[in-house]
RNA sequence: GGGGGUAUGGUGAAAUUGGUAAACACGCUGGAUUCAAAAUCCAGUGCCGAAAGGCUUCUCGGUUCAAGUCCGAGUACCCCCA
């Protein structure tokens, strides 16, 4: 007998599907198109655990599709630009381009190892020329249409990294991949209006059915739209003397809260806004000041964590409804100026942070909302109050409720002509400006006399110059000797390239349209976006729940808007897998293990070499820098690709995290081995078997068709749920069953290599290889990979009778076989006369017969 | 601090609508086979108990003939925002 060697095997079925271009596709407006899609990887150089449970998944998808008579499209590509091939670079003076080269090449070489089911003749590289040109074409048409601007920001800049970092790329107030304390700097920089969508973002979220309920949380917090009032203060005359800019005299506030306008006590600006700039102006504290509040860093978190400091600026603003009534007006380190107006007045008595800040400069503290449970004489500690309650110390809106508190002071000024009703987003434009080489080039020339000029399309791609180095820090571009220096297309001057390129957001924000049309010359074309999009289902991880999803919402809506296509919604399915963790382990000076340094023994865990004990920590996802990692190549080397994807979708569901255990993956080495020894002994006799029901068969022969049938029902039904770990669980019943089957005497050599014929189909999206296998040796027809799914026959669904559980007061006391959807009545009958049931009623009245039927009794006695 | 989630054997987990808790697997125990081992096969395996029997889905309470599932209170851990 042959031995399962899944090295050769697996080879073998790769490179026919490979030559038959199995996995080809085109748009045939005769079949339901399904697009599968997994997150497309950045070219590291490896493929990680993570890799293969992504793709795993997302293959199981797309082989079943395929199977039921979709046409299904599923591609995979490269996210090609990034900082990692620019620390390459740095590090070991490789051009980021070959780098990158390299890197796809041997990741793609680990994926072909796995036998996913792609068309790899989509294949793209976003750093490619073919690829970029067009999204620099879109950025010029989203210019056009108003939906990229430019603009001064302030921003998170990195002095180790020389770039501006994202608010998430800020932790603790320090670069996350450099650690340098961020400081903040004013940047001429490139912005996409996805504010302009914020209301249709928000609202379509309700649309998407098929994402996970806290991803669509995510987005909707993320958007964070609030209703409220802006508000203006004047400020007092004595004021307004000392400041020539009549700009500035009003302040406007915007306030989620006007129902406390009586309680307010102090005004309060960003450390940015124009009012705090100008003070700083003649004012060296006020500047010291403006200073200290840049060193904070941008990020909300940031902000919220440091001590709440003001800076009195001895201005005074008139409160817009009170005549006489003056309030102080700060320069505060918690104002942020990105968020509502950069202006609050703060209302201590229901706002901590209002509180925080009363408490230190010694302000009132007025309180104007009373709890229900509270009296009138109703005051706050410590702590604000921010429960419901009633109006208080608010003149004519006494007695309110905050709501109608809301609606009445906004009345109020809308009557004095001093505010407005207003909306607005946490949810801010998105910067897709970056101080790196490389990235897809911003196509913009800098004219001293034409200011930004858009270089003319016929000018485009702007490639990224090959011929830079690393030697300094900082954007080679923008050192570089030639590239960057270009006549204005507008007045043909001197003038320079903009030297920022796109955040890298910006390449995985379309290409599942590229995808749809990789060849095109413009992006793609409208009959295939038209044809494949939305994507069915998307498949990736959680990490990517609110940016890379956010943005890719917007692309659709704002591509949609200057003519590409007609889509809001990218992806109609989402399914967001969890982490891939082993346990790590430390040797007694503290230092990581990998866990192939580690053996268990009875004495617990110790290290291979020297026999000391190790500790073992936690189960946590697998890192580099804990070691707690197993290479896939190894795993595929040792088990085969079929082992390693069964076991990634065997027991845990795909939404939770997944502990990789040795002792797991050889049991699904077994699981496959035993297979493949029944399918040693299958023959193409199956083919004539009928399974339809005969006297011709015996009991265990229709018991055997019987478990085929429910297999077939259940693995499909529990594929379109993603329950990978149920199907698993139901092709080992079915190999149980067979296996039984084959060592009974009398068993039917037709009937177990029909069930085996039928075991590949079913197998197959899971360890396709092995189903190949079995499916030519049973006499398939082709491939397994272009079969389809069979049918679930309901004759063999169903048993003559069922097992019913016979409770008394809700206790199980027996179990009673009776013939399927047998009358209440019998059954109760035959329930009662058990023996045991008498037993446990004696000397008790019978209240009561519950009778469910096919399912329970329940004696109430 | 705000929002959300999770909690079931030694372990990963099952349990469409409230209706036989623990499917399937890992691990473990015993047996067969073997010179021995690996592999394979068979049996057992929620807990307590010699047994009869009793108990069991984080804890406490409630609704119901019936609760892992619904409701209320609490505990622990995780995630997001801060």
């Amino acid at each position: 007998m042959a031995h399962y060697k899944p090295s050769s095997l697996e080879a073998k079925w790769q490179s026919v599907w490979d030559e038959a271009q199995v996995f080809t596709t085109e748009i045939d407006a005769s079949k339901p198109k399904y697009y599968v899609l997994e997150m497309f990887p950045y070219p590291s150089g490896r493929i990680h655990m993570g890799h293969v449970r992504n793709y795993a998944l997302g293959d199981v998808v797309a082989r079943y599709r395929r199977a039921c008579g979709y046409n299904v499209l599923h591609p995979m590509g490269w996210d090609a630009f990034g900082l990692p091939a620019e620390n390459a670079a740095i590090e070991r003076g490789i051009h980021p381009g070959d780098w990158t080269t390299d890197n796809m090449a041997a990741m793609r070489a680990q994926l072909k190892t796995m036998g996913l089911s792609y068309d790899w003749g989509r294949e793209i590289a976003t750093c490619h020329p073919d690829y970029y040109q067009h999204e620099q074409k879109m950025f010029l048409k989203f210019l056009e249409a108003g939906l990229a601007y430019r603009k001064e920001s302030w921003v998170n800049w990195d002095p180790v990294e020389h770039t501006v970092l994202a608010n998430e790329q800020v932790v603790d107030g320090c670069g996350w991949r450099s650690g340098a304390p961020v400081e903040r700097r004013q940047l001429s920089q490139w912005f996409l209006k996805i504010s302009h969508y914020a209301d249709d973002l928000l609202q379509a979220i309700e649309g998407l059915e098929r994402w996970p309920e806290r991803v669509r949380l995510m987005q909707h917090n993320w958007i964070g739209r609030s209703e409220g009032a802006s508000v203006q203060f004047s400020l007092t005359p004595a004021s307004t003397a000392q400041l020539p800019d009549t700009e500035l005299h009003k302040v406007d506030v915007f306030t989620t809260r006007p129902d406390t306008l009586h309680g307010a006590s102090f005004l309060a600006v960003s450390a940015q806004h124009p009012l705090a700039l100008m003070i700083a102006q003649k004012d060296s504290k006020a500047a010291d000041f403006l200073a200290e509040c840049s060193a904070l860093g941008t990020s909300e978190a940031a902000i919220e964590k440091a001590e709440k400091q003001g800076f009195d600026t001895g201005l005074k603003a008139q409160h817009p409804l009170l005549d006489g009534h003056e309030l102080p007006v700060y320069i505060a380190n918690f104002v942020l100026m990105d968020y509502g107006t950069g202006a609050i007045f703060g209302c201590p008595a229901h706002d901590q942070r209002d509180l925080d800040f009363a408490r230190k400069y010694d302000l009132p503290v007025i309180p104007v909302v009373q709890p229900s449970d509270a009296d009138a004489d109703f005051d706050v500690a410590d702590t604000a109050y921010t429960g419901p309650g009633t109006l208080m110390n608010s003149g004519e809106w006494d007695g309110l409720t905050i709501e109608a508190g809301k609606t009445a002071a906004i009345a109020a000024v809308e009557a004095r002509n001093v505010g407005t009703s207003r909306i607005t987003y946490r949810l801010r434009d998105w910067g897709v400006s970056r101080q790196r080489y490389w990235g897809c080039p911003i196509p913009i020339i800098h004219c001293p006399k034409c200011a930004a000029v858009p270089v003319p399309e016929t000018d485009l791609p702007v490639t990224l110059p090959v011929d830079v180095d690393f030697d300094e820090p900082g954007n080679p571009l923008d050192r570089h000797p030639s590239w960057k220096f270009v006549s204005c297309p507008s007045c043909g001057g001197d003038a320079e390239r903009e030297t920022d390129t796109f955040d890298t957001f910006f390449e995985s924000s379309w290409y599942f349209a590229r995808f749809t049309d990789p060849a095109s010359e413009n992006g793609f074309s409208r009959e295939a976006a038209d044809y494949w999009l939305p994507v069915d289902q998307y498949i990736g991880g959680v990490e990517h729940a609110v940016l890379h999803l956010l943005y890719s919402r917007f692309f659709m809506r704002a591509l949609s808007d200057v003519g590409y296509l007609d889509l809001a919604e990218p992806f109609a399915g989402l399914m967001t897998q969890g982490m891939v963790c082993h346990q790590s382990f430390k040797n007694q000076d503290g230092g990581w293990l990998f866990p192939e340094q580690v053996t268990r023994t009875s004495d617990g865990f110790v290290e291979v070499e020297t026999g000391a004990a190790v500790n073992a920590g936690r189960v946590e996802k697998m890192s580099k820098s804990k070691r707690n990692v197993v290479d896939p190549e190894l795993i595929i080397k040792t088990y085969g690709a079929d082992t390693a994807r069964l076991f990634m979708l065997s027991d845990s569901p795909p939404e939770r995290d997944l502990e990789w255990t040795e002792s797991g993956v050889e049991g699904a080495f077994r699981f496959l081995q035993k297979i493949w020894r029944l399918a040693e002994q299958a023959d193409t006799t199956g083919l004539d078997f009928l399974p339809v029901k005969s006297a011709a068969h015996s009991s265990d022969t229709e018991d055997l068709i019987r478990t085929i049938h429910s297999a077939i029902a259940s693995i499909g039904s529990d594929i379109e749920r993603f329950a990978f770990n149920k199907c698993v669980a139901s092709l080992h019943i079915l190999v149980g069953a067979i296996s039984d089957y084959r060592n009974k005497d009398g068993a039917d050599q037709a009937a177990f290599s029909h069930a085996l014929h039928n075991l590949s189909v079913l197998i197959a999206p899971f360890s396709p290889h092995l189903a190949e296998e079995i499916w030519a040796k049973t006499g398939g027809n082709g491939l397994v990979a272009q079969a389809s799914w069979p049918t679930a026959q309901a004759e063999w669904l169903t048993s003559e009778e069922v097992e019913i559980a016979v409770q008394v007061n809700g206790k199980v006391r027996a179990k009673l076989s009776l013939p399927v959807d047998c009358a209440k009545d019998d059954a109760e009958k035959a329930a009662l006369s058990l023996d045991i049931i008498q037993k446990y009623c004696e000397d008790k009245v019978i209240k009561r017969v519950i009778v469910v039927p096919n399912r329970i009794i329940n004696v109430v006695c």
